[in-house]
DNA sequence: CGGCACTGTTACCGGCGGTAACAGCCGCCG
DNA sequence: CGGCGGCTGTTACCGCCGGTAACAGTGCCG
């Protein structure tokens, strides 16, 4: 195994994962093997010795954002300064993202395809929520279960409240921000 | 149209609807025509001719288990009661749909084909969400966006938290009711 | 009885994910 | 230098899917 060769194969699977990613942006996560392999000047077999099956590119190119996302929103999450300021960032962060490249969040959040991704990478919205989960517990010093149920809770209000907004865009992005903050800040709270 | 022709088609189209639930309790979303076809003891351009396509039949099939959660849901959200109690319920009535049929209910709200059903049917989620929205609006007073944000926000959340809780199944329902409730009541709340 | 609308069939289409089998190329070793 | 293994790429195929065209039986209605 030649250093050189190894090096030349995982330049030519990023320039694979760049043709895939054009094609997503374009085409959402109904991108086709063939059009993607097309995209990259070549044929589904090359596509499939690189990556197994659509799931394993389709994981390959998860990773690309994932890990990028998840690097924003774990700064966003441990940003010093109140409750308050943190959650407003962490939200604005994320609806961000989703406006500035909703075809690749489309594509993280609701692909199928994804999921059987065996073992290495989970999901997105798992890892968020795991991410988030452990900050739930530093902060507040809630029980794993409890931490883990509102982590899960939280990520997908926000992702549900994206969707509905990238849809229907019903204001900007800094009152969205605001009304889910307050949500989570005690807006609908009853009496403790 | 001879009456008794539109009856028979309707029931029908009943028997249809019937098989189609039996094979997509039994594979999911990812159930295919040819399979609902044979199910029902006959082949797929029956199917086409009551549907028109996929998304159809699928819609046919969503409107009828969304018609009974709605309605669950839509009297757990007007007990009378505290804001808390009826909280609680309408979340535990949700868990326990889900876990009494956790097949329909991922056919119900992850299933892409339900998407395209052109107009007349608004997606499960979506309709959720905008009854939700009418409560919250009657009930605090909210402006119309923030009660439509925090329904969807909060439709999102229980979505999300039941998926994770299906897949992991960490905890019993009652418990998980308990930690969305809190959240939503405003555990995790800062000062106001 | 003749027609006709309806239900059902078979047989097909294009496109998908995925794979087998083969062709050229490049470097390595005798 | 010659030949040979491994790598990259190809063509051509498979089975399955959603969807459709064209045809056959059947029973009602004038």
């Amino acid at each position: 195994m030649p250093l050189a060769a190894v090096r030349a194969r995982e330049q030519r699977r990023a320039e694979l994962l760049d043709a895939a990613d054009r094609i997503v942006q374009r085409d959402g996560p109904a991108a086709s093997m063939a059009s993607i392999a097309a995209e990259a000047g070549i044929t589904k077999p090359v596509l499939y010795r690189h990556f197994g099956d659509k799931s394993g590119l389709y994981a390959a190119l998860a990773d690309r954002h994932t890990e990028r996302l998840l690097a924003d929103l774990s700064s966003a999450l441990t940003t010093r300064g109140s409750r308050r300021e943190r959650v407003e960032r962490t939200v604005d962060a994320y609806l961000a993202a989703i406006e500035r490249e909703p075809q690749v969040y489309r594509f993280l959040v609701h692909s199928d395809e994804a999921a059987p991704a065996q073992s290495s990478v989970r999901s997105f919205t798992r890892r968020l929520a795991d991410l988030l989960a452990q900050g739930i517990a530093a902060e507040t010093g809630a029980a794993p279960l409890r931490a883990a149920a509102w982590a899960h809770g939280i990520v997908g209000m926000v992702q549900a409240a994206g969707d509905w907004w990238l849809d229907a865009r019903p204001c900007r992005r800094a009152e969205l921000v605001a009304e889910l903050s307050s949500l989570l800040g005690g807006g609908y709270a009853w009496e403790r």
